[in-house]
RNA sequence: GGCCCCUUCGUCUAGCGGUCCAGGACUCCGGGUUCUCAGUCCGGCAAUCGCGGGUUCGAAUCCCGCAGGGGUCACCA
């Protein structure tokens, strides 16, 4: 068997998003699956289009996620360059066989002129054929001056595709088509078949929106007398709400936005892997080695998956959750509010320890931790929400915080022993918990949400914890 | 419009002729967890398998039509 190597084949446009993220994954998956090798190969034919820094965006991208490549622009490999605009001698070559072959031509219509002709087609409610409009003066054509347009031999096909199984398509889906245009680079048909060839990339993988163009390629490859790879067309990622192919304009979809609000890469793979691809098994969490041991082209789906961000948000918390606290730590690093600076390590492991059950992604944080570090202002909304609080009069709040001073006047503050006090506090005034430990918090954190009294209070410490019930007195 | 592909709970999906009056997960709802949020545990709602015909003793599973959705018809990829 002929060794495996995919590729994934991006264009230097811009960010690489969600759906680019897949169109890498899946060739990368196979690849290590089967000991393989995914190479890193860009496609910049159509330089109008060019985004400066988008190379390096893209890396950064796949870096960040794992899939790393084994042979690419920056690292080189036996079919160096990598880079398709680096390439173009490679692609003259093969364009010139074509030509003394027969099977292409100098087309030096201008676009316009065959506008015309599409236009006339459409009005006569018939499809544009290139193939029935060619030229009838034969030129020589000179690469850098007018296209070049492969000659086609119409005929209908059936293949078989690894995901969508078999297809075919009837004669009408074979035409001329620009193989290199005027300004001597090549068409993306034309330059990736070169490639996979002189790379011997043994499956293309790529998104569903090629399947159309097969029957041309599949002439195309007759033509130039070139093996075919095995071929795997992915359906779409949808976005959230429409039934449309998710693009950037669904905004927060670049790779590296989710980085930034501190997803986990591994929760990304895992999320989209089984976006269009299951196993066949219960599992829902996999471990990036358990992904590539099962991974298979055939158990892909063949009808597009829409992007449910809420089940990324769940599997994101579920590795949070499943981390060391350490490695946590180490994850955190840039996500702490910036009153964090000034503390100690240890503090802050201690704090994680405490809200990483509530982390669905590390950009929360802030919003989780800021208590910890700096005296919030006063929020009187806090108690005036709170049904229960609500109904007592200041005096009567003010007499449960005094004693909750004297209380824990006493206390050692280590968790348990706050427990103890919380505890005694509780059947000395007959409260409920709902009702002291309820302001207990509001008093010391002026925040919604906290983790447990006793634990955080432990961290917080005596000083603060009595300073801050102080101050809330003040504004009863 | 031509050609091609797709169609199971709101969402991701299991299912490849009988074990499915359809299973899991996310979401949502109810309850437990001394207070909040989250988590967790328990329980619940949710698809007559796009529709209509066949084939078969038997169909989500096979066949044919239809409908809906998507892709594509560039000197873009």
């Amino acid at each position: 068997m002929q060794p495996i190597r995919t590729r994934f084949a991006p264009s230097p446009t811009g960010q690489l998003h969600i759906g680019g993220v897949r169109a890498a994954l899946f060739p990368w998956l196979l690849a290590r699956r089967y000991g393989g090798s995914f190479i890193l190969r860009i496609e910049d034919t159509d330089q109008s289009r060019e985004v400066s820094g988008a190379i390096d965006t893209i890396k950064d991208s796949l870096k960040w996620l794992g899939l790393d490549w084994d042979e690419g622009p920056d690292i080189g490999g036996p079919y160096a360059p990598y880079i398709q605009s680096q390439r173009r001698t490679s692609y003259l070559d093969w364009a010139n066989r074509l030509v003394h072959a027969g099977r292409a031509y100098a087309d030096d219509r201008s676009t316009s002129e065959l506008d015309q002709l599409r236009l006339d087609a459409n009005n006569r409610h018939r499809p544009f054929l290139a193939r029935d409009y060619r030229p009838t003066t034969k030129n020589q054509w000179q690469p850098g001056t007018v296209p070049l347009r492969f000659l086609s031999e119409p005929k209908a096909y059936t293949w078989h595709d690894e995901i969508m199984g078999e297809l075919s398509a009837g004669a009408d889906a074979v035409d001329d088509f620009i193989l290199i245009k005027s300004d001597g680079l090549p068409t993306y048909n034309f330059a990736y078949i070169i490639d996979d060839f002189e790379m011997k990339i043994s499956h293309v993988i790529r998104g569903l929106e090629y399947i159309a163009s097969m029957p041309k390629y599949l002439n195309l490859y007759e033509a130039l007398e070139l093996s075919k790879p095995k071929f795997a067309h992915m359906p779409h990622i949808l976005g959230p709400e429409g039934n449309k192919k998710l693009s950037k304009r669904d905004n927060a979809m670049s790779v590296l936005e989710y980085k930034e609000q501190g997803y986990l890469p591994e929760a990304m793979i895992n999320f989209l892997a089984l976006l269009g691809w299951n196993p066949g098994i219960e599992q829902e969490i996999f471990t990036l080695n358990e992904l590539i041991e099962k991974f298979s082209l055939e158990r892909v789906g063949r009808s597009g998956a829409r992007f449910d961000e809420r089940r990324l948000l769940w599997m994101d918390g579920n590795y949070i959750r499943n981390l060391p606290l350490d490695e946590l730590y180490i994850r955190s690093e840039h996500y702490w509010p910036p009153e964090a600076e000034s503390y100690p390590p240890q503090y802050k492991k201690n704090i994680l320890n405490l809200v990483q059950e509530r982390l669905k992604f590390l950009g929360e944080l802030p919003q989780l931790t800021r208590f910890f570090f700096v005296d919030l202002p006063i929020d009187t909304a806090l108690i005036k929400d709170n049904k229960k609080l609500a109904a007592l009069s200041s005096g009567q709040l003010s007499a449960l915080l005094n004693e909750t001073l004297t209380e824990f006047n006493s206390s050692d503050f280590t968790a348990a022993d706050l427990n103890l006090h919380l505890n005694q506090l509780l059947t000395r005034l007959h409260e409920s918990p709902a009702v002291l430990f309820g302001l207990i918090r509001i008093a010391t954190t002026q925040a919604p949400a906290s983790p447990p009294l006793a634990e955080y209070l432990a961290l917080i410490g005596k000083e603060k914890t009595i300073a801050r019930i102080k101050t809330q007195l003040e504004h009863l």
